[in-house]
DNA sequence: CTTGACTCCGTACTGCGGTACAGGGTGTAT
DNA sequence: ATACACCCTGTACCGCAGTACGGAGTCAAG
């Protein structure tokens, strides 16, 4: 049984091994997202696996959609084993994908008529996205 | 022929008809997206129903996804009448979308599968939300 | 001629999710 | 013992698209 030179990882190992800036897991910190362990009166703060699985837990969820506020409020709901809360923040996530994917649609259609109209008319003609966009000024 | 009391609007009324707030148009007159017309020794400045046009060409523009980067740029394609940069642009503003779209559908995939998954669990065991995001604290 | 609404100009601040840097202290390998 | 990489703390800054505010000037109606 080897002394650990001590236990735990530094907070760039830690930032390594979830593949974030050690500046971002500072940012988490400060935000309450993720715990700072005490300082000991000499050296560095060690972090063990159940933080660098907290982080990794942060960044899916980040993948996920939630922004970090959101993440906060379902870290929260977890330390109150609330389910429920968890599962109407879920579900209001999605309606919020919806509606993006609504607009993004439609942003679509309209910008491919767009090129559409442009590649199909002749050179001469104004172009008709600048002309529905930039409306030259009057010159 | 009666003299107009100033021909043109002021700052103001040119925000209000385009429905955007006064210190919008001076931040697109910063950007450089609007020009200022020049301020006359006494009183304020006046705008032409042109500007009001761009403004509005803006705003359509913005809805239509375009940063004011872009537009700053689509505005200066459309000074040199450049139709084919302008398709450019809106090609790879297309593209742009169906990335995010891409990123959108498996988003929902992801949360809608983690929310039935959480209907139809036991409500003894874990939360599958809380599960896959919020690994808890060893504790 | 006063009142109130508007304009002008400059600067600073918002929220989001970080990133950068300065000026120290510390751990470890050679 | 010394070099060098890493850590700590605090603060400032990034892009984006505005919003807010202070203190002054000006215009128009009553």
């Amino acid at each position: 049984m080897a002394q650990r030179p001590s236990a735990g990882m530094t907070i760039g190992r830690l930032a390594k091994a979830a593949g974030v800036g050690v500046e971002t897991v500072r940012y988490y910190q400060r935000r309450g997202l993720l715990s700072s362990p005490v300082r000991p009166p000499l050296g560095f703060r060690r972090y063990g696996s159940d933080v660098l699985e907290r982080l990794r837990g942060i960044r899916r969820a980040q993948r996920a959609g939630f922004s970090l506020a959101e993440i906060a409020v379902l870290l929260r709901l977890d330390r109150m084993r609330d389910r429920h809360g968890a599962h109407q923040l879920a579900v209001r996530k999605i309606a919020d994908i919806d509606q993006q994917l609504r607009v993004l649609c439609e942003l679509r259609r309209m910008l491919t008529q767009l090129t559409d109209a442009c590649e199909r008319g002749s050179s001469r003609l104004p172009c008709p996205i600048i002309d529905r966009f930039a409306p030259p000024p009057p010159s």
